[in-house]
RNA sequence: GGAGAGGUGGCUGAGUGGCUGAAAGCGCUCCCCUGCUAAGGGAGUAUACCUCCAACGAGGUAUCGAGGGUUCGAAUCCCUCCCUCUCCGCCA
């Protein structure tokens, strides 16, 4: 959510940034700024009558404590026929609230000047490469290596739960735990601290972090007991400070948490979702940041560069999107994504997306700090995987296979497997 | 899940219809006093929104778990929900 100030003085900014961002209709900047303008004027409306009819209320009060009841009566008169355009003015009020929020809730972030402006995935602009894709023809999809290995059970998931629910068996169940073993530590290293965090979250925080309105669909839920499974820890540990005001002295706050994420899906299929490619749970490290206004950029920058150095620590070869304004999604200011790549299927896949946020969650959630004893004001949020766990599974089982089959160990994950091959 | 108690400011805790945005204490900030130090005195110390102002600032409204209701007027009475604690049940 944006600050309604500055949509006021930032007009222009505003409506350019939803068109970049692929919205061809800007007309919802208009409304919104008509509606405050309306809700402004009802609630200045609504205190004046409120406080008048105060000041009678507390002369009543007197009268009666005088005895002098009959002169209260007279002003009790006076208050009853205040009391119904109360009333009346206060439902507008909350109606126009609403509306207002509601217009204010569909528009997007405004992408930082450094973001490409651009429509689709083509305008992404890569910002880095590091190792080299190999591209040699004897290697094969992981899906092949998992199936002979025995070490990702797809039939039998689907069999206890459904498609997209596999069981891990083996190596490369401890293959996953090494990783994320390997993640946290890394990233306590770093300086976050590290969290466990609940797997279902409430209304409030699944808004406070944007997945609703309008990304609903994309979250599983618990109707009965008004829950959502997480789709990523983002969820919980951004919320974790939710209607906060934090100490200037505890700025910044770092987290790790890891935690399963699931996710609907809904739509997909093909070659896309082989394998390991798309999955409605997986695991994933969050890194989750927040972070006084003035530093969100170089924090992201730290950001990007610690989910790097994991691929890098991996030795797998990999490459950083900027993405373009078109195909960064609704919530972001400037998101960068790592692709890994991918030996078997001779294709980038996607491990992690470094956004800042800037005030944009915050302000939703109310997630604030104390500057001065004058002043408070709202945080900036960012997060990034650090990383997500089944593609770089299949990137792994991919690049460090052999002829015969077999896949090595690598060197930074030894100390958790304890032998060569997996 | 059943029975009972309760949710007030950074914390402790008063407050059962008007003078309570809220006593008192603690904590914190600033000032004063004091050379003897686990001392004393004074002032200040919630958040959001609206209006006015070039600005410093001034004024108003709302908020005592959340939402609704009664009333001229609610922290205080009524209803619903959420949460916490105690006992019982269940349980990794």
């Amino acid at each position: 959510m944006l600050d309604i100030s500055f949509i006021r003085e930032n007009r222009e900014q505003v409506e350019k940034a939803i068109t970049n961002k692929g919205e061809k209709d800007t007309s919802v900047v208009e409304k919104v700024l008509s509606a405050d303008e309306e809700w402004r004027a009802k609630v200045h409306e609504g205190d004046l009558l409120r406080s008048e009819s105060n000041t009678k209320s507390g002369k009543i009060g007197q009268l009666m404590s005088q005895g002098k009841k009959e002169e209260a009566q007279e002003i009790i008169k006076e208050t009853s026929a205040m009391k119904e355009q109360i009333k009346e003015i206060e439902e507008e009020v909350k109606k126009l609230r609403i509306e207002r929020d509601n217009l204010l809730l569909r528009i997007p972030n405004v992408p930082h000047p450094s973001v490409p402006v651009g429509v689709t995935e083509e305008d992404n602009e890569i910002f880095k490469t590091w190792g080299t894709p190999n591209e040699s023809e004897w290697r094969k999809p992981h899906w092949e290596l998992t199936e002979r290995h025995g070490w990702v059970d797809f039939e039998r998931g689907v069999k206890v739960t459904g498609a997209g629910f596999p069981f891990y068996v083996g190596g490369v169940a401890q293959l996953q735990r090494a990783l994320i073993n390997y993640f946290i530590n890394e990233a306590a290293k770093a300086g976050y601290i590290e969290m466990q965090a609940p797997y279902f979250v409430n209304e409030d925080s699944a808004r406070g972090t944007g997945q609703i309105p309008d990304k609903e669909d994309m979250m599983y839920e618990i109707p009965r007991d008004g829950f959502f499974n997480i789709p990523t820890a983002e969820v919980p540990v951004t919320n974790y400070h939710r209607d906060e005001i934090l100490e200037n002295k505890d700025i910044p706050k770092k987290y790790v948490c890891h935690t399963p994420c699931w996710r609907r899906e809904a739509g997909s299929y093909g070659k896309d979702v082989r394998g390991l490619n798309r999955l409605h749970q997986f695991d994933k490290v969050e890194l989750v940041k927040i972070v006084r206004p003035e530093d969100s950029y170089d924090e992201l920058e730290s950001l990007r560069e610690h989910a790097e150095g994991l691929l890098e620590a991996l030795e797998l070869s990999y490459r950083t999107l900027l993405m373009c304004t078109g195909d960064m999604g609704f919530t972001q200011s400037k998101k960068y994504d790592l692709e890994v790549w991918s030996p078997g299927q001779k294709r980038w896949l996607e491990v992690s997306s470094c956004s800042n946020f800037e005030s944009f969650q915050a302000r939703r959630m109310q997630l604030r700090y104390r500057k001065d004893e004058k002043e408070i004001e709202i945080l900036h949020t960012l997060n990034g995987s650090g990383l997500a766990l089944p593609r770089v599974v299949s990137a792994l089982l991919e690049a460090y296979q052999e002829e015969n089959g077999k896949v090595r160990i690598p060197e930074v994950l030894k100390p958790f497997i304890g032998r060569e091959y997996l």
